[in-house]
RNA sequence: GGGGCGGUAGUUCAAUUGGUUAGAGCACUGGCCUGUCACGCCAGAAGUUGCGGGUUCGAGUCCCGUCCGCCCCGCCA
């Protein structure tokens, strides 16, 4: 019981006039009412120097037993986040007093009058900009932490991010339009939350992984523009820039092609980041093609600050005799290669190191490397089964030289480049091989509409991207060839958001499902209320989807999406401060016609 | 589902090869102190070493299992 000892006082009719951080010099000789959070407080005996905490920031109020000797009665009980308001007088601090390390170090405030309105228990970590405490410890005192400022500023930002993208979409003529978060239950694509229905015994609802489907209905609807900022929900496994609830800015615009599209999520994006936290993002952004981005960073979302870039050397090793970069060809794999120049700095012992990441972190089959020596040698455990013209080759096409240092691999494509492109972003921050732009932001353009998984086509995004007009022939005789209208928004190497054009013809729409795989009879079963929208009269129609707390993520600079949400999740999912998620009592689920698979053991609760 | 790192006082960390009563800083509690802002000084309290089992004369330390947090792969746009 935090408060059984002190004597509480209640606020009556005190009130506020300045918020804590607003007290300056101009107030000097006012009197003010202030109330807050105990920052931390330094009795010494006679005076007590009180740090008041509020979200705009720390004032010292000052308790002497000459000017109120009840007050510094008062004072002397209060302890670390104890919650008080203070009536008193803003001095001007003497010369030897100033504070230059706080803004409202100028003056202080001679408390008057203490009211005591709460007291707290001890905080189990200092409320300061340094956690300072293990994220499991943060997590579980969440309030303590969200009192820190790297929160309090993020939510802050994210506040006025939302009020940005609001002002600029309805100056823009976008309607703000909710879409149900209750919906239907959809096979493809991410897992669905389920939420059981007690009017519909044994039927569920689908919390939505976005209002995709919805966004295209309102458009055969008419109404043109619109936009939402909505929460989305995906049952997926956790990262630290995924949660599995999030908020996207969804939108949405009829008879524009990419280009208008583009155009808006630019001038959105650039304005909101001006807006929310005086950001200047360059433009205009650079288009960059799939293949491109594929070939020169190995990954769809490449961070461009960086200036090491991939080489391909498939055609190399085709008639290779050094088997284990050979196999990969003729499996049809590839062969690429990360040189870094300069790096004598590289040590065997980091790429060894490497070597055991890539192996165990990211599933390599090996980690193939060449260092040049300054007598234009090659030190290297793969270089004896390397031919001359081999080398030749290798050299010629990384422009390797004395203090290069290669990194190989040969593997499946998708492999080999995601292994590469991680080696690209770890080495090229740890070498310091970056261009000092703070900020890349860029469109990546020109995806395949249809991608290969198990032999079987299935969309690259999703199932109702429209093709580039002039792929369209080749739709049943070459599906890999054909390019969608898709782009994505790649800002600092996050994949921010992305869109396309839709299809709003049925017939096209009906000739993808084909490809996908689907039977006239699923087509209709699945998709058939929105291919009969298509044909009630759809316009021509695109957009985009941006993951908005990314976006807060990259602006304040966190690692973490669990630094921009009031009340993230775990990597398991769980709410620690909440409990959730948590068991029901028998009789909610008895109504909903639901029962435990499992017998009920006793739930550990920690 | 898999790989990796971590879990010792409220908190951040320490504890030799397995060896006495598990220590320190900060925080906390009490006392002293009228110009501090990392206040200072004195004293004190604080632990099921995540949990369970095993090996051993003896386990924070070794072994097995399990729970929790984080990073990554798979999954997810």
């Amino acid at each position: 019981m935090a408060n059984s000892s002190v004597d509480l006082d209640g606020l009556g009719a005190l009130r506020r006039t300045h918020a804590c951080g607003d007290v300056r010099a101009d107030a000097v000789g006012e009197e003010v009412v202030l109330c807050g959070w105990v920052h931390s407080s330094r009795d010494h005996g006679g005076v007590i120097f009180v740090d008041l905490r509020d979200r705009t920031g720390i004032v010292q109020v000052v308790f002497k037993p000459d000017t109120s000797p009840d007050a510094h009665g008062k004072g002397e009980l209060l302890r670390s986040e104890f919650v008080v308001a203070v009536r008193g007088r803003v001095d001007r601090r003497s010369d030897e007093t100033v504070n230059a390390a706080m803004p409202t170090g100028e003056i202080e405030v001679m408390v008057d009058e203490l009211r005591l309105l709460n007291a707290a228990t001890p905080p189990p970590f200092a409320i300061e900009e340094e956690a300072g405490a293990e994220e499991s410890v943060r997590l579980r005192h969440r309030l303590h932490d969200l009192r820190r400022p790297p929160l309090q500023s993020a939510l802050a930002i994210r506040h006025r991010l939302y009020q940005s993208v609001r002002a600029i979409l309805t100056e823009g003529g976008f309607l703000e339009i909710e879409t149900p978060t209750l919906g239907k239950a959809t096979p493809e694509g991410a897992r669905d939350y389920l939420v059981p229905s007690r009017l519909q015994p044994g039927e569920f609802y689908a919390l939505p992984q976005s209002p995709q489907i919805m966004k295209q209905l309102l458009m055969v609807a008419g109404f043109d523009r619109y936009f939402q900022i909505a929460r989305c929900f995906r049952d997926e496994d956790l990262r630290a820039d995924r949660q599995p609830e999030f908020t996207q800015i969804d939108l949405e615009m009829s008879f524009v092609g990419v280009d208008e599209v583009l155009e808006v999520l630019e001038e959105l994006l650039v304005r909101s980041f001006r807006e929310a936290a005086g950001v200047e993002l360059p433009r205009p952004f650079p288009r960059l093609c799939y293949d491109e981005a594929m070939a020169r960073y190995g990954s769809d979302k490449p961070d461009t600050r960086i200036q090491l870039e991939l080489v391909e050397l498939t055609e190399v090793f085709r008639e290779s005799e050094f088997r284990a970069f050979r196999g990969a060809v003729e499996s049809g794999g590839i062969v690429k290669c990360l040189p870094i120049h300069d790096a004598k700095e590289l040590s065997r012992g980091q790429i060894d190191k490497l070597e055991s990441f890539v192996r165990k972190e990211l599933g390599a089959k090996g980690l193939g490397w060449v260092r040049v020596t300054d007598d234009g040698g090659w030190q290297s455990p793969i270089a004896k089964f390397l031919s001359d013209d081999e080398r030749a080759r290798i050299s010629e096409a990384t422009s390797a030289r004395p203090g290069s240092v290669l990194f190989f691999q040969a593997d499946a494509a998708d492999r080999a480049n995601a292994i590469l492109t991680r080696l690209r972003t770890d080495l090229g921050e740890r070498l310091g091989r970056v261009d000092g732009r703070e900020w890349a932001p860029l469109f990546l353009v020109d995806f395949p509409l249809f991608v290969i998984e198990d032999g079987q086509f299935t969309y690259a995004h999703q199932p109702f991207v429209a093709p580039l007009d002039e792929d369209l022939p080749k739709l049943e005789s070459d599906p890999l060839a054909v390019r969608g209208t898709h782009y994505d928004v790649i800002l600092n190497g996050v994949e921010l958001g992305s869109g396309s054009l839709r299809n709003h013809r049925s017939d096209v729409q009906r000739r993808i499902l084909e490809v996908l795989g689907y039977s006239k009879e699923e087509a209709e079963d699945r998709f058939g209320f929105l291919l009969n929208a298509l044909d009630a009269g759809a316009p021509p129609h695109g957009g985009f989807a941006f993951g908005y707390d990314r976006m807060v993520m990259l602006l304040v600079g966190a690692d973490s999406l669990r630094d921009v949400v009031a009340f993230p999740k775990t990597q398991r999912g769980q709410d620690l401060l909440m409990g959730a998620p948590s068991r029901v009592e028998p009789g909610q689920l008895k109504e909903l016609g639901l029962r435990p698979a499992r017998k009920d053991e006793p739930r550990r609760d920690s």
